[in-house]
DNA sequence: CAAATATATGCAAAAAACTGCAAATCATGC
DNA sequence: GCATGATTTGCAGTTTTTTGCATATATTTG
């Protein structure tokens, strides 16, 4: 592999998660970590990320990061949402609930991709502000203030009078046979109108909440076109989604 | 996890709650309190927050400042902000429109007060939502990406469906003669609705923008109730919006 | 004032960074 | 084809940084 490659991967790495281990990259790319210290420290001699102990982060790292959270299985996340930016065409409108997948899948939005963005999600509001190219439409409301979206009737009566093309429906808990369920009430309404404001359903969600079950239903599972997931197709864990008329992917 | 990522999330905990324990945050962190102690040195180092016992506040200001905009005049935009606090009364419905100094009040809100507050902006929305005695409605509609305010038809709508207690109404530009003016024709259109929705309107306004008149109008100075400024009440500079009907704070 | 809690300090283990060096690779000219 | 020199890469040893723990000191609170 060239260096120029390497380097190329380690700023695309640094552009998508904000930061990078050394170890992550050197274990990624299967060189010694010395290799991949001696890229960074050039790339940081060029100004093009910032080296700091134990890997790199990005230029401009002390941006406002809204959800505070600890972003864990990180790497689930950003494969879920890489997949799922395989779905979205130029010039689309899609609609984008909340999660720490969706922002993910905000933050990796090609700065250069045209979009009208739907979405209740105050975090993803702001990451969508920073694309030029995205139209951002904030669906308006009462703010819940753990979930950080807008819920209630005001919002879902904004809802009900959109239709986009694509929908990206935060998942809690799918299971083949209950469909899709979730704990808090408000958020099973707002779910519910996005679905009916959609003509396409998409569903990404980690494999841990693969098969589970929360207190209130959403929906059943054939409302949902598409499910996105980190595994490989051919997971022991996919199978009871096979033959229920979904996408997998 | 890098000390960078973590250093960085105490600023997102700092800048959300305005305050953090060591305790709290080595332990969502997973990390020793030293750590985080050493961590908080730092930062208190830096200035980018303020080690107290038992934790770290937040500073005059969060570091949330998408626009790169300088913030000028902080100062004159806290004593404004401070003055405007005591006009809100306990379990009133309030109205704040974008703007700096709409955000500097926000901010000091004391946790206690319990309020419902409605808002067109992304940043005072984040502000409003780490206060727990405060019931936050975000006005929806398309974002506008400088003022971070949402704008256009629907945020209007939703306007013309409220009326509210007080409204805090960024100002940019206000002449005795010329009244209320802006620069944006969108936002002109937001700040008519929201002087619409409003029993009383309360205009923020720091000394340099006094007197000043941009391309639109949004309303007469008639139609504003009070004018707070940083200036002391018998400034020459008040003069004018004296014999106006019109309470100078 | 005393108990509880928080802070400061020194220290040691672990992790990461730096240094020098040798092997491998590659471009270049003959 | 082959020698030369520059560049790159991995490795081993040393130095630096980070981090958690133990102990001593300070601060808060009832």
């Amino acid at each position: 592999m060239l260096k120029e490659e390497r380097q190329q991967f380690i700023l695309n790495e640094v552009g998508i998660h904000n930061r990078v281990l050394l170890t992550d990259i050197a274990d990624q790319l299967n060189v010694s970590v010395d290799t991949i210290r001696r890229d960074i420290k050039e790339l940081h001699a060029s100004k093009l990320l910032k080296k700091v102990h134990g890997g790199a982060v990005s230029l401009g790292f002390n941006n406002y990061n809204p959800t505070g959270k600890t972003i864990y299985s990180l790497d689930k996340k950003s494969q879920i949402a890489e997949k799922a930016l395989g779905l979205i065409k130029d010039g689309q409108v899609i609609l984008i609930s909340g999660g720490t997948t969706n922002l993910e899948l905000a933050r990796m939005l090609p700065p250069k991709l045209k979009l009208t963005c739907f979405t209740p999600s105050l975090p993803i509001a702001i990451q969508l502000l920073g694309k030029s190219n995205i139209e951002v439409i904030f669906i308006g409301g009462r703010l819940s203030k753990d979930s950080q979206i807008t819920v209630g009737g005001s919002a879902i009566n904004m809802l009900s009078e959109i239709k986009v093309d694509i929908c990206f429906l935060g998942t809690n808990s799918i299971h083949p046979m209950e469909g899709l369920t979730e704990f808090d009430w408000e958020i099973v309404q707002m779910k519910k109108a996005m679905i009916h404001s959609s003509r396409k359903v998409v569903s990404p969600c980690i494999s841990e909440k693969l098969g589970s079950t929360q207190r209130y239903k959403i929906c059943g599972v054939e409302e949902v076109d598409v499910l996105i997931t980190e595994l490989e197709p051919w997971d022991a864990k996919l199978d009871a989604f096979k033959n229920l008329n979904i996408q997998i992917v």
